[in-house]
DNA sequence: GCTTGACCCTGTAGCGGCTACAGGGTGTGT
DNA sequence: ACACACCCTGTAGCCGCTACAGGGTCAAGC
């Protein structure tokens, strides 16, 4: 299988590919004659989990950590489960951030309904009002 | 006032206001004879304005083009709107995929709730899962 | 006057996870 | 014979900082 048809078949870039080889994450193939990467099905099979993963937004360094649970099938895995909880209440921080984030946005835009000069506008008001000392709406409660 | 005062009053670390200069979007300071930057009370107002705008998450150069704004109080602020909806739109969008994905994980998670050899871990096993062209608990509905 | 330490300067490299070239070689079809 | 798609290596760019290295400046204390 060369790179092309790897890339097809996991739906990844090409570049992707030879970037994952170069951080060490997939290992490198054989190469034919002319050069180019000669892929094996357990390739295919590694990348795919790489991708899983990576929609799942795992790090590519804790990708690594995994593959070798995959490679060593009779190490405990408590750090599998370690891992994924770790992932999960970091996905759950940046919920929780970005929920705040998006209340203060909403404020925000409710400043200002009709455009007019900037100098009428209320959401640049808003985005002033630090500059001058005073509260703003979007961040009443301080909460970071 | 000298570039780490000004850090301190904006909360800013030191490199960052450099690092801000050298993109453009904070103004080059007077230097005193010694060749340290002196700021003035206009710095500091519009580090503060960048500093705001940056807690709502708004790109660097979104900034720039709202500072336009900031300097020009006699333009038409429509595309203030605009980029507030758009930043809105970004934040609404991540926030959905990051419900997905908490879902995701949190199936996986409870795939493996005592640890024991990787052979047979749950979590693995549905990590491994596309690998073969299975289908996995946590992609059940193949949204995205 | 000499040292210590806190600050300032410039310039460059690193982070993550790719993406996008430049500048070349190879293989296939017409 | 040529076009064109693919492959190769190597390097730089994206974002928003952060972290050095290797130097200069200044005030306080001995």
């Amino acid at each position: 299988m060369k790179i092309g048809e790897l890339a097809k078949a996991a739906h990844v870039e090409v570049e992707t590919i030879r970037y994952y080889e170069r951080i060490g994450l997939l290992p490198a193939p054989a190469r034919s004659d002319n050069g180019y990467r000669a892929y094996a099905g357990m390739h295919l099979e590694r990348l795919a989990f790489i991708r899983h993963c990576r929609t799942l937004d795992i790090a590519l360094a804790d990708i690594t950590r995994l593959l070798r649970f995959v490679d060593d099938p009779s190490a405990e895995c408590a750090e599998v489960n370690t891992l994924i909880d770790t992932q999960l209440a970091r996905i759950r921080a940046r919920l929780d951030s970005l929920r705040t984030l998006e209340q203060q946005l909403v404020v925000l835009r409710s400043q200002c309904d009709a455009p007019d000069r900037a100098a009428q506008c209320g959401i640049l008001h808003e985005l002033e009002a630090p500059t001058l000392g005073d509260a703003c709406v979007c961040h009443d409660e301080r909460r970071q």
